[in-house]
DNA sequence: CATGAATGAGTCTTCATTCAT
DNA sequence: CATGAATGAAGACTCATTCAT
């Protein structure tokens, strides 16, 4: 019997499933951020998080996609939940994009495993039919920065330039950055986020008369 | 490395296998374009080159390893080879980084598989210890872009800024355009060089007075 | 060793799994006995048990090498309890020397295939180095036998000659008379039993004066 | 155009044919005595004659089959040269058997390798349909060493005893003390062989009165 | 006389999934 | 709610053999 088809007509996951499935997800990224996508079998994550590999299969009936999935659902809410709230803090366009950047900065610095393994999924997942699944996620986080860089351009903020080419700059600067920390933890990432910063704090902002 | 079936002390390969290494490696390529560093099995690249599994395996000797490490030192050759000429023509640190940029854009331009596969592969794959044997490659790079940078700075034409830092921000930048790029072929990759060569411009140069 | 399914504590494997264990290696003694070490490969291995090939992979985790070591110590332990508790029934080293052979010849008497495959996978089998694995085992037994000798020779039962290398010898000696056996069924083991006793008795006793 | 078929109607194979045929079966040989039967491809063997894997096959059209087959007649019929030409030399049944014994133990101490390769093709190399080729052969041994022993009966050399069970025994006992010097090159061989003759000549030997 | 090239059958192993209990 | 057991498909790789040159 699965968890949709619950005879005592509760809507909800119990807590002990909701807690079984964040155990595997968790074991699943780390396995993934360690040996990498294509071999993160689901033997190894079973293995990792100490339950048998049809544990897997009985709570994510979807199978292993449907576990990859969730996981990425899950820490891309968790790290949306933490980035967004810093940045509708702010009241400009220039402090909204260094929110941006700094809070995706700070959230995976406590969370580089999770960054490891969404990075490898994103990039190595595939549905069946070939597509890559997560290929909206991305249009929407570039469309989102890029309105961000066009308000400030509309405020005298930015200078003239092409916000969305700007905008998929900015994204995968900042992700190259935590790439660079998380492959060699030695990288002092504070630093190297205020570095970010400089950097495209000169690219975009309305030069000095 | 070499087929077996070459017990005497040639040390050249004939010319017909080079060119079935070359075949084979090319649907390597674009096996893994298409497919993703996961699913690019044997069997697809065989069956992609018009080839039984086994010749594979009998020009390459190595195996599935050897062909893939092969694939990406051809591809990484043709690369610089292309970028260096470009680089070395530049009289000047800003040429320099410009050139860098603008001939990975131009060469990747003609090669969009190549660009794919190269990723999928640096990204993915793994020795059979788990290591990463392309990290090495990546710091060099890493480390001729801030060279580059640090010259800049010597000579007065860059601003002062962490050229380490830079040199990671310059060439995920650089990376993260070409991604954008080759997941969709709309994108005019002309124009976004433009782009990215102006938001680097305006990050590094030293400021007017 | 243990199959993956198993991440509880539980130290024990399951009846029903010892079992299955226990099938397949009879089956892979059976193949061995009767196709040889070399042709001997999982899938006859399995086909004889009527099993899948995954499910040996499955109760042997560690493959191959795992199933035919399996199977030699099982068989060896199995044949050493036999041999031990009539050799160490007799209070002189004559006496052990004939219950040594004795028993040897009385168990595989009623376990042809086993001594076929054992012979088969002692001979044949070589680690992933390309060591051979039961040297050791085959030492001891040879140690053992020296010793026996050994005693006899202090207590006047046995004349003076080289311990070792009759035992050598003796053993030998043991095997070929069960491998002449084993070839031809036709062989009447119990009476060639009682010939290489004779044959031994008057190459190692104390001259008649 | 195979070896068989000479347009020039001669009938010996060619002299450069022969040393061929020879150089390839001393690598077989090696080949099989070092990494043992089952690890002995064709690969590995012409690898060590220097020589590319299609040469084997067009000097031996009848395969690996007829290659090892090849290699147990040549050593059998050098082996067999050597020995019966010391064993013909002897006037007595006695001088027969220590001749048969020690001129084999002469004969492999200066060929440690083929006595490696005859004893693993001999026990592991099977027909496409599983028997044994070399049965045949075992049994001739074994009868000429029971004809030896009746005769040394007759003569009144030898005490009763079961003559053919003796010439397994003699045999065996013969290969056993060979294979434990293959194994351990420190063995000393000729006082081994001694310790045999001697082992045997108290097993054989008409009591004294 | 020789061999580089190719191949299909077969090797062991890993995989995600299913199912009875 | 959990899992031990099983499986077939697919993985990389090795093999002996064939054939055009």
């Amino acid at each position: 019997m699965r968890p949709e088809n619950r005879p005592d007509g509760r809507t909800r996951p119990s807590f002990i499933e909701q807690a079984r499935r964040a155990q595997i997800v968790e074991a699943a990224a780390e396995t993934v951020a360690e040996v990498g996508y294509a071999r993160a079998s689901l033997a190894r994550i079973a293995d990792r998080a100490g339950v048998s590999k049809s544990v897997i299969s009985y709570h994510f009936a979807g199978g292993k996609d449907e576990l990859l999935m969730q996981m990425v659902s899950t820490f891309f809410e968790d790290t949306w939940a933490h980035m967004s709230e810093r940045i509708d803090a702010q009241t400009t366009a220039a402090g909204r994009i260094r929110a941006w950047v700094g809070s995706q900065m700070t959230y995976f610095s406590a969370h580089r495993t999770r960054f490891l393994a969404m990075v490898a999924i994103v990039d190595g997942h595939r549905l069946p039919d070939g597509s890559r699944p997560f290929a909206d996620g991305m249009q929407q986080e570039l469309d989102a920065v890029t309105e961000i860089l066009r308000e400030g351009q509309r405020d005298g903020e930015f200078r003239a330039f092409d916000a969305s080419g700007f905008a998929t700059i900015i994204i995968r600067a900042t992700e190259g950055v935590l790439g660079r920390w998380a492959e060699d933890e030695e990288t002092d990432l504070d630093a190297q986020t205020t570095v970010l910063l400089d950097f495209i704090d000169h690219a975009i902002r309305t030069e000095a008369p």
